[in-house]
DNA sequence: TCGCAGGTGGTCG
DNA sequence: CGACCACCTGCG
């Protein structure tokens, strides 16, 4: 099989990238290495550090040749941007500093508009096991090679085609949200986002800071309330003042440290269990 | 058994 | 507007 190797890759895990809450279709396989699939492409990706270094090192994606990189993964993975930079000016923030070191080789996927709209429409009031679930019985049962349906095929099914997916109430958003994406083509912002049917303020954001790659894209779930209660001691109703916090501590890097703090707190929550 | 999980839409005041 | 509350489903 093809393989596209890229050394000197800086600010990137695999774990953190993956694991973040930004996608729903990464598989960790026992070597660490995972494998999913992106604009049609099935790939397994792995990563080798440097010796002696924690966050750079080679980047091996088995199944992907260079041009497959240089038109799909290296806009996916964000490859472009210089988080090193973002980082620095973030972490003087010394709460934001400590979430950078945790999630130190995040970044944030550039993912197809419609697959990110699909998934985040079906995260709502969700855990994430049934989230990956909802995701791939759709793919397998109404995708074509294994991608998710079009807006046109989802569109033409009705909530009882939908049962065995296990969508429960979300499926008529998705139907509906298929259909205004036929009728009206693709949101181009927020304000479009939240037109669509099942797309409130959390969801919206998310969609734009996945699939329209807004960086100021702030979204706020209870994980996101958790963490900044807790580190910056907002009450977790004052979702408002968290959006103003972010607005003004992070500005066009909301949607970042947003992927950092999110990290933090899952991770610190784990180890207290 | 029942509350809960990466929220949203509908309904009131 | 802002505060409630029902809502599919599966798991602990």
């Amino acid at each position: 099989m093809e393989k596209f190797v890229l050394e000197g890759v800086k600010d990137f895990n695999l774990d953190h990238i993956f694991d973040c809450g930004q996608c729903f279709r990464w598989k960790k396989e026992e070597d660490g290495s995972y494998t999913g699939k992106a604009f049609g492409k099935e790939v397994n990706m792995d990563f080798v550090y440097d010796e002696g270094s924690d966050s750079e090192g080679t980047l091996i994606i088995n199944g992907a040749s260079r041009e497959d990189f240089d038109n799909i993964w290296k806009s996916y993975l964000d490859l472009d941007r210089d988080y090193s930079q973002i980082k620095e000016e973030l972490a003087e923030d010394p709460v934001m500093a400590k979430a950078i070191e945790k999630g130190r080789g995040i970044r944030i996927l550039k993912q197809d508009l419609w697959e990110t709209i699909v998934s985040f429409i079906i995260s709502q009031n969700n855990n994430i096991p049934r989230i990956k679930g909802c995701i791939e019985n759709l793919a397998k049962g109404f995708g074509e090679d294994g991608n998710l349906p079009t807006p046109e095929k989802l569109a033409s099914l009705t909530v009882e085609d939908l049962a065995p997916v296990r969508l429960g109430y979300r499926a008529k958003y998705l139907i509906e949200t298929a259909k205004q994406v036929c009728e009206n083509g693709l949101p181009k912002n927020m304000e479009e986002l939240q037109q669509l049917c099942g797309v409130g303020p959390k969801v919206a954001n998310c969609i734009s800071l996945f699939g329209l790659s807004d960086m100021s894209s702030f979204p706020v779930d209870v994980w996101v309330k958790r963490v900044m209660n807790r580190m910056y001691g907002i009450p977790e109703g004052n979702k408002k003042e968290m959006e103003n916090f972010a607005r003004e501590n992070f500005g066009d890097y909301g949607g970042i440290a947003q992927q950092y703090l999110f990290y933090y707190i899952r991770q610190i929550d784990d180890e207290e269990k």
